[in-house]
DNA sequence: CCTGTTCCGATGCAGTCGCATCGGAAAAAC
DNA sequence: GTTTTTCCGATGCGACTGCATCGGAACAGG
């Protein structure tokens, strides 16, 4: 057996690096060898772990994918008991990624969010995110209350979050008042 | 006077051809070639029309701005009487683009969004248009029914609307639920 | 017809892109 | 030490990018 690396961990190195990329100029931006450099290794090695540009990218969504629904889920350990109701809203508040620690995931998410309008691909891994994310939200919220359609206030829900990400990332909202509308939209939903 | 041509006509021929090629396969494959092509005139009007590849899409973003809102309130106009929360349903079923003849307005503008959220002169424009929207929607909410804070209420809407349209365009909600949703919405406002 | 002005199509250029190639470094087996 | 296998850094290639340049077509005024 010669020489061996650990691939999976030079992977997740490169997608992170794709995401910082991202994060500060944008998904046009990404090029194999600013990746490269920005994970400080050689184009060749780039190349050895991704058979091409479209793979490492949708690598790098499934890598930031990951990152937020962990997070998610830490946050739903690490507050067990409380009130089902305010379950939700930890997990409302941590998929909008209005934090200000969160705004390069939000900031990728966006922009994987637009590619997918035309790269169906890429379409597919997103739709398996936002489908575990509905499930779950849809669970909690017929566990918090007695709701009529806990599916459909799970699927308004998650597209309130993503439509105040946007906004704050374009700065047309404040991550403040972003939260405060998210927060009073679910407090009408518990009456 | 020598040879004369309406730039302005010539620039929205231009900025339509910008808006069918991100409609179809997204920002990044937008060159001044293929711009040129499809709006059938040469490389050299294009320049001559725009300084930069930066101003035309700039434009293009101002053009699809101009038709969203002149389509809602062309409907506004159109449908005058009837209760002002139906008023309301209105203009949010027109700004969140979910019919079919709307697609393509809703991938330019997702492909915008996402692109402004690194590009502080895109994100100016956006912010310009999004700030009429929400002018507009406060004052037909505040109408509507005596809300404690109809601005609250505008931007949640707008925010749900935007989220929404995401989730139909990559095909994660199909648009008549999408509609269905935004109407229970509207619906739980009015009480 | 001629002149003057405006416009634009074609071409060139420097730079970047994704990807293919390959010679040699690195390390386990013998 | 030699062999064998895995890996990767460097280099090259063809295609494409945005933009600058410029000679001539197109057309109004004389």
């Amino acid at each position: 057996m010669p020489k061996q690396v650990d691939h999976e961990e030079r992977r997740r190195r490169i997608a992170d690096a794709v995401c910082a990329l991202i994060d500060e100029q944008g998904l046009e931006a990404v090029s194999l060898r600013d990746v490269a450099a920005r994970a400080e290794v050689s184009m060749g090695a780039v190349q050895r772990c991704f058979r091409s540009k479209d793979e490492m990218l949708r690598f790098a969504l499934a890598h930031v994918g990951h990152q937020v629904t962990a997070r998610a889920r830490t946050r739903l350990l690490a507050a067990p008991a409380q009130s089902p109701a305010s379950t939700v809203g930890h997990l409302a508040h941590e998929i909008a990624l209005l934090q200000a620690h969160q705004r390069a995931q939000a900031r990728v998410w966006l922009a994987f969010l637009a590619a997918a309008a035309v790269n169906p691909a890429l379409a597919d891994d997103l739709r398996g995110s936002y489908t575990d994310l509905e499930t779950l939200l849809t669970r909690l919220i017929a566990d918090a209350g007695d709701l009529p359609d806990p599916a459909a206030e799970a699927r308004t829900l998650l597209a309130l979050a993503d439509g105040l990400t946007a906004h704050v990332l374009i700065g047309h909202r404040a991550p403040e008042e972003a939260e405060r509308l998210l927060h009073a939209h679910l407090a009408r939903l518990w009456q």
